[in-house]
DNA sequence: TGGTTTCATAACCTTATGGTTATTTAATGG
DNA sequence: CCATTAAATAACCATAAGGTTATGAAACCA
């Protein structure tokens, strides 16, 4: 794919965050290294999965910058490092009133179809 | 890819909305959304970029859950639903405490660098 | 009716992603 | 030194992702 072309200049750091939490494997990874460093066998291990396929993960993480690694004799433990989430965060804020106006649409909707019957007949609207 | 085979079994709606999120034309076109419906051609027209590539983008938001489809005449006006981003964003709030932790440390170790020098001499860790 | 507008779909191409096995590198401990 | 352990890297494969152009379908309008 072209490299983004049409602007967006500073997206990548949010590119990378978001299609590294994408995947189940790499989320449960940042799940287990909230509870402590880890080696990679460590890491590996709940998995049903090579190695290197977790070694691969852990490099999406790493450029991600969601994960750093440390050198322990032949170990190279991994740490949590959740700053990235800070901005994917505040990207979501920007949302935050629409998801949580959602809910209250829901319940209002929720309330609505206690009390009245059908209400448009089939509508079919014209034009703008 | 095989199915997910490990476990993590719910995992498929934060899947697609992670996945959804990382690419930034679709992140600009949620933006667009946040202020109001609008036609494909009016989302398509910022980017340098077809019709039918525009499409597709809207095609992976609306599976992810993110926006939804009306009929206007031959329009098919899309809107935000940003319901989705609740999920994702509970999944984050479990690792609120790291990155703003990460942030705290972060003052820390400015204050550190104020007041102090070297104090590990090259320590080099044997063993755990 | 028939042309125009709006969008979706199909077919295709290139690159990225997620996995595999086999091999290499690096450091440890006897 | 050498065998072992830990992890990275290479080479490969299948499928997904993001783009293109060409075509089709549905609804409007003159």
């Amino acid at each position: 794919m072209k490299p983004t072309s049409h602007g967006q200049l500073t997206s990548s750091r949010l590119d990378a965050t978001f299609a590294a939490l994408a995947d189940p494997t790499r989320r449960a990874i940042l799940a287990r290294l909230a509870s402590g460093e880890a080696s990679v066998a460590e890491l590996a291990e709940p998995f049903a999965m090579s190695q290197p396929a977790i070694s691969k993960h852990l490099k999406v993480l790493e450029r991600a910058g969601l994960i750093s690694s440390g050198v322990d004799a032949q170990r190279r433990p991994r740490r949590l490092e959740a700053a990235p989430l800070a901005e994917a965060n505040a990207w979501m804020e920007k949302y935050r009133q629409f998801w949580e106006a959602n809910f209250e649409r829901l319940d209002a909707v929720l309330e609505e179809l206690k009390t009245l019957e059908a209400t448009e007949p089939t509508t079919r609207r014209k034009k703008k």
